[in-house]
DNA sequence: AAAACGGGGTA
DNA sequence: TACCCAGTTTT
């Protein structure tokens, strides 16, 4: 078959056509986010904080929105500037971070800061120069200087993988699929608002282009979507198959001084929860169920079984049997004491969490100030 | 190219 | 439960 001479365009007319739609959508149904400035504050002529853009696109990798919201509100409050974030000592930040996982992001986040922050606190504005900063990747480099400085960066996420593959019917699995939706989105992305697109595409595949169940009568794209309309949106995109959890196991000991502070260590900066605090555990092995004793503990003491705690990592599951024992004032060398107090700020994964619970139930929980009773009286201020 | 790296939201 | 999320770094 011959084309016309003036052949209809394909890329440019995908680039029209969707791209305007997502964004006439964007414009009406965007989530309001703590870090997003919204399309018509955008058309006020207001500009995005690179600092906040780039915090809350760290905070997201792998993670999800509802997740990092408190967190975000909470450093941002806490360190307002990348120059705050820079002179903050470390050990605030991993405390800071506890519970948001992947902890070398926080490592990073603080070496970023005092990079940019020496150099004079102002953003790179450019994919390269961005991917040169810790912590910052491919993803992370484009989706900054799209949302940041409204760069016509290519953003591919898992989002974008999703809404892609189903507008496109690739079959290609993931991760072999990722050049071929990079070309993809790249034809997408249009000249105006290219910071928007790449937020509206995001929004688009977390509200109504879902991993399951997706709400194709409400999309502005099912018009566009070739998976709609020759099959199921739902089977895409591809992906090979995740190989199968080991289960390690281990014994943590939870050991409590007269006045209420537990003994916790260090673990080293590198690795699995690195930097980050705990209470003294045995390896964690693949030893069988029921094997672990007191043998390994951190000193000899009646260690009372408290129960086992498991929790599920990404490359392996976890039980550990959690065992409390009451202690004197000696710390073992490489070990503090953190009062009942400040238990709950400490740089404490959730997995020490859940073993400091198993032993003492309530003693990781923040103590909130004790509620006035007597609110009928008004106090003068 | 593959593995390491957390935790929680969602159906 | 099982899946997967605004991925990056290391091996």
């Amino acid at each position: 078959m011959t084309l016309p001479v003036k052949a209809r365009n394909p890329d440019q007319d995908d680039r029209y056509d969707i791209a305007g739609r997502l964004l006439s959508w964007y414009d009406v149904n965007h989530r309001d986010l703590p870090w997003r400035v919204p399309p018509h504050e955008l058309a006020r002529g207001v500009q995005p904080d690179p600092y906040r853009v780039w915090l809350s696109e760290i905070m997201l990798q792998q993670t999800t929105v509802e997740a990092v919201k408190a967190y975000f509100r909470i450093f941002i409050e806490r360190w307002p500037t990348v120059e705050a974030l820079a002179a903050a000592p470390s050990d605030d930040v991993m405390k800071a971070w506890a519970g948001l996982g992947y902890y070398s992001r926080a490592r990073n986040l603080k070496a970023c800061a005092q990079i940019v922050a020496r150099a004079g606190g102002q953003f790179p504005d450019t994919e390269p120069e961005l991917r040169a900063l810790p912590g910052i990747g491919p993803y992370t480099a484009a989706a900054i200087a799209a949302i940041a400085f409204n760069r016509p960066a290519v953003v591919v996420d898992g989002n974008i993988e999703r809404v892609t593959t189903r507008l496109y019917s690739l079959a290609t699995p993931l991760p072999q699929a990722k050049p071929e939706i990079r070309e993809i989105v790249e034809r997408l992305v249009p000249g105006e608002r290219p910071g928007d697109f790449a937020q509206a595409m995001m929004d688009l595949g977390a509200t109504i282009c879902t991993p399951k169940r997706p709400r194709c009568m409400l999309c502005p794209l099912r018009e566009d979507c070739s998976a709609l309309a020759n099959g199921d949106p739902a089977l895409y995109p591809v992906r090979k198959p995740k190989p199968e959890r080991p289960m390690r196991r281990g014994a943590a000991f939870v050991a409590v001084r007269d006045d209420g502070a537990i003994l916790l260590r260090k673990r080293t900066e590198s690795g699995l929860l690195g930097g980050m605090s705990e209470v003294p555990t045995t390896g964690w092995t693949a030893r069988k169920d029921g094997e672990t004793g007191t043998v390994a503990a951190p000193f000899a003491a009646d260690w009372q079984h408290m129960g086992r705690i498991s929790h599920v990592f990404t490359h392996f599951g976890l039980e550990l049997e959690v065992y409390r024992a009451g202690s004197g004032d000696e710390a073992p060398h490489g070990h503090f004491w953190s009062a009942p107090d400040d238990i709950a700020g400490e740089a404490l994964p959730t997995v020490m969490k859940k073993a400091i619970e198993a032993a003492i139930p309530g003693a990781t929980k923040k103590k909130g100030v004790p509620k006035k009773r007597h609110l009928h009286t008004m106090e003068k201020p």
